[in-house]
DNA sequence: ATGAAAGCGCTAACAC
DNA sequence: GTGTTAGCGCTTTCAT
């Protein structure tokens, strides 16, 4: 009987050993560059690794050894957001450097959707996950436990994470953000945001900004918050139904910059003088503003290193080497010429 | 002995199993609703798997049964991009409503990164992959063809795919809005782009814009194409580039919206007068035409529609329905004020 | 409707 | 430096 081929396509370990003359250890070995193996053999195996055109099976692997995978999942809100996506991007490099693949996944803040991912994804056995849903339901954290997986959570800070919280202080960064607005004078200041079901952080800022408000015996004059994504056209429209409400709001603190720009350009639509007529605030730093005339006052995060930390402390945990239960990523508030 | 548990918390099914007072086989059947049970069977196993949190191990499952698993790899330029955040975020979609999930990666338009990912998913034996490369490696195209796995070749439209290709016609896109521009009474047309080392589809449309040049005895009378990712700033550098170095230019063609809106703030900083001094196209149709006073000249692409496509042409690869071997996204050139 | 046995491809543990 | 044995958790096949 001739050598029987697996059903898709590729070779096997025992027939690439028995095609080098060598037991499969011995082979395994070699492709693991595990000690035990001459020289002479390796050249032997790898040859016939070209030659067969072997792909190793990490199914057979991760199923045949410790019983976790290199996998990891992460899931995050949605995918087209610059922040997001960048967040996503430097996880995804920091983890692939490290020899891990990414399972992504999106919950549009929906924690119920979080558990029916994390659920499909742990039965991947997954060496761990990052989540970056601001709550969690009672089912993920019990089946997290449960399976006492490495758990980052990503995005907000979390003082008592289910295992290692990587994230922005978002809470202070609407707090700085509302006491530099008020010492610029504006008193009558106006919400915008997206979201209402479920705003993630972007509701932290908010609060921060309101206690900075209560400090000051003020509150938010109005606040609209859209059934929407946050968008550039989400602010504009935001911005037009709190004009169209109020002539008294004197300053408007946006969800995030892509907000913000909405926001701005509505305000110029209506021939108003921005920073003098209407303070314009965001948050998030985005790319856009570089190219604005108007230098928009904003809070710049680090998402890069926010993701490279995340995707670092989960290898670290992975590896059982010690981490930081909680860290915090920079931000920045950047004064610009809008408020 | 008591049942020995796994390494890493959960149970297995022979737990189950057992604690259901039925075999493997019955609890496997129940779990998968495979026929052959009945309903207090079902009831039983399902007891048992609330009570003790049983979560299944696909990765025995995959190997134990026809070795693919339903991991599908995405690969795409970068996430960072509105664009192709939003293909992905509907190929994402689509798949993990199919069952299927997303492993994804990068490759920053490197056909040899793409070719080291490929190498690290194939030995996930994924159902399928999806790639939006441009042009592939030697040894990708060999490894994929040894795999014979599905291959979903997404955002570029190729007329010879490896075996399913859904994408837009790049070519057409630049030359429709070549013959648009011209059609408007420019004569002297620059294009701004990026990545010159790689530069994906953008290089496509601009060879189609050139041929319709061409056709009215024409060619771009400078092009500038940074070493840098497409983005507002590159847009507004680009742009600044080409304005400096020739006074002639009266239209620029931009690789896509992001940096024609960079172009738009450049040229509105110096004093020109968009469409009249200078006119400006993009592609993509990105969100922020949507609240900018200009109406942008541009080309629309459908990008939920493309990953949707590109996802379900996956499927039914997989599930060996017939597929439609080239599938042709929509674009549409919407005229806006700008040209 | 249910069960028993075999085996998927690999690696850990232990020989030699 | 190399080989042998056993087994990971599930599904397939074949009985009953």
């Amino acid at each position: 009987m001739a050598i029987e081929k697996s059903k898709r396509g590729g070779a096997t370990l025992a027939e690439v050993a028995a095609a080098a003359g060598v037991s499969k250890m011995t082979a395994s070995r070699v492709l693991r560059n595990a000690p035990g193996f001459s020289n002479q053999t390796r050249d032997k195996v790898m040859l016939e690794v070209q030659r067969l055109g072997y792909v190793p099976n990490r199914i057979a692997a991760a199923f045949g050894s410790d019983q976790t995978s290199t996998l990891v999942g992460v899931c995050v809100p949605r995918l087209t957001s610059d922040l997001f996506g960048s967040v996503l991007d430097s996880i995804d490099h920091t983890l692939s450097k490290f020899g891990y693949q990414t399972m992504i996944g999106t919950h549009e803040q929906s924690p119920e959707v979080e558990e029916t991912w994390l659920r499909a994804i742990l039965a991947w056995r997954p060496a761990g996950v990052i989540l970056s849903g601001r709550t969690h339901t009672r089912g993920t954290i019990e089946i997290l436990r449960a399976q006492s997986i490495p758990v980052v959570e990503v995005w907000n800070l979390n003082t008592s994470p289910l295992d290692v919280s990587v994230g922005f202080n978002h809470y202070d960064c609407g707090h700085e953000m509302g006491s530099f607005v008020l010492s610029k004078g504006y008193e009558n200041i106006a919400y915008v945001g997206a979201e209402t079901n479920a705003e993630g952080m972007g509701k932290v800022r908010r609060q921060g900004f309101e206690k900075a408000l209560q400090n000051a015996k003020r509150e938010f004059l109005t606040k609209e918050i859209l059934t929407d994504r946050p968008s550039f056209y989400a602010g504009y429209y935001g911005t037009e139904n709190v004009l169209n409400r109020t002539n008294d709001v004197d300053a408007i603190y946006y969800q995030d910059d892509t907000m913000a720009v909405g926001g701005l350009f509505y305000c110029k639509s209506k021939g108003l003088n921005v920073a003098d007529d209407i303070g314009i605030a965001g948050w998030g730093g985005m790319e856009i503003a570089s190219v604005l005339p108007e230098r928009l006052t904003t809070t710049i995060v680090t998402t890069r290193a926010l993701g490279k930390a995340a995707a670092e402390a989960l290898v670290a945990r992975v590896r059982n080497e010690p981490v930081q239960d909680v860290t915090v990523a920079t931000t920045r508030l950047v004064p610009g010429n809008t408020i």
